[in-house]
DNA sequence: CCCTTATCTGAACAATGTACAGATCATAGA
DNA sequence: TCTATGATCTGTACATTGTTCAGATAAGGG
């Protein structure tokens, strides 16, 4: 393997990536509260202060973390989003419920990736290529509601923010389920009941 | 006032509250990042350790602030609420809007309460009072929908799972809104795309 | 080959959460 | 009224954390 860790060398070489590879997986395990930059460097090999070359602090950290999660996060929508493609009714209505069964998975799957995306770290500065992973996977909703409408199996009078009203709906069931006020099946529920709001026809 | 804290004693004599009371107001100005048992207890005028006769952890005490900010959210909307009473079909429709926006507003104008009643530190242990706190809101919501399709003002075939999505769309926008995701404006607009969905009439 | 510059170390500091032994008080029972 | 018991708080201590900064080390261009 010759992506192995070279250790025991003073330049590291690939410092800045590993900080958050290794941050990834402590946060992925333990989530945010319980990350240590002292920690991350010992995993690395590294001296405490090393990080400090690349990233002011630990908050610009999680921030770049959160970063790199949202375009896991849009990746994995596209891959599986692949998979139904086709111009057909019965394909639009599937892109439709796979966007939003790929975002409530990730953030199962998840819980502490999908905590810190939208914590504070990751509001501090709203990085212009951070609105535009997001933009790219709003785009893709966007699409889908006018393939819904140009198919005919949606009312064209409910299409007004129905990426607004899809995307609050998604993420809203998303959050209050990841912080347990609401079970996991109610995902489904709110699906269901989206649906059959928009109109968007069986 | 009688209500002034008596230093200098050995006894506070109020101690649990004063440190709920103190840590909310640290969270209000700098949220749940920064806070600090050591800087309460100082505030307070008493020693660092005093705080664990009470709570186990600082976890603890965030989640007992967080109980008390479930409860004063679930008063502001009553309050609000009381102020639209009335079985006629715009009362009950003001009702739903005013339930919606007491809930992002109070959001938007403490966002760290929010994201503290929707952190992990708030579901440790979801207390069974807790979730009493919440059914109290959740009931509201159920009783106007009903109130709506009562006053024949919203389409009884849309009433299933009604609650269900309204909730996940009111706390989505506020969610997406606070973390910086969606304008504050948005938050009218899926109002308003929320209420067409539904059938709604105005 | 040297020297500039990027990269990392090591030691230090203040602040934090938490544990624990003991001091202080409040109060119920004699 | 005295006393002992339990509740309440102090003081000290420890490990860990983020962060700073002066200096060591290596890489690469002249």
């Amino acid at each position: 393997m010759t992506t192995a860790r070279v250790r025991d060398q003073y330049h590291h070489g690939d410092l800045e990536v590993a900080l958050i590879t290794t941050a990834r997986k402590f946060v992925k395990k333990n989530g945010l509260e319980s990350l240590s930059l002292r920690q991350i460097a010992n995993e690395i090999g590294v001296s405490p202060s090393a990080a400090y070359h690349y990233f002011p602090d630990r908050n610009s950290l999680l921030a770049a973390l959160g970063f790199t999660l949202f375009e896991e996060l849009a990746d994995y929508q596209e891959r599986e989003l692949a998979k139904v493609a086709g111009a057909s009714a019965r394909a639009a209505r599937e892109r439709f419920r796979v966007l939003g069964r790929t975002y409530f998975e990730w953030a199962i799957r998840e819980p502490h990736f999908f905590n810190l995306m939208f914590s504070d770290f990751c509001l501090i500065e709203s990085s212009v290529e951070q609105t535009r992973e997001e933009n790219r996977a709003y785009q893709t909703l966007v699409n889908c509601l006018d393939d819904l409408v140009e198919a005919g199996s949606m009312d064209k009078k409910l299409r007004v923010s129905a990426e607004l009203l899809s995307w609050s709906v998604v993420h809203g069931t998303t959050s209050l389920i990841v912080s347990g006020h609401l079970d996991t099946e109610d995902f489904e529920r709110a699906l269901d009941s989206l649906e059959l709001a928009l109109g968007i026809r069986r």
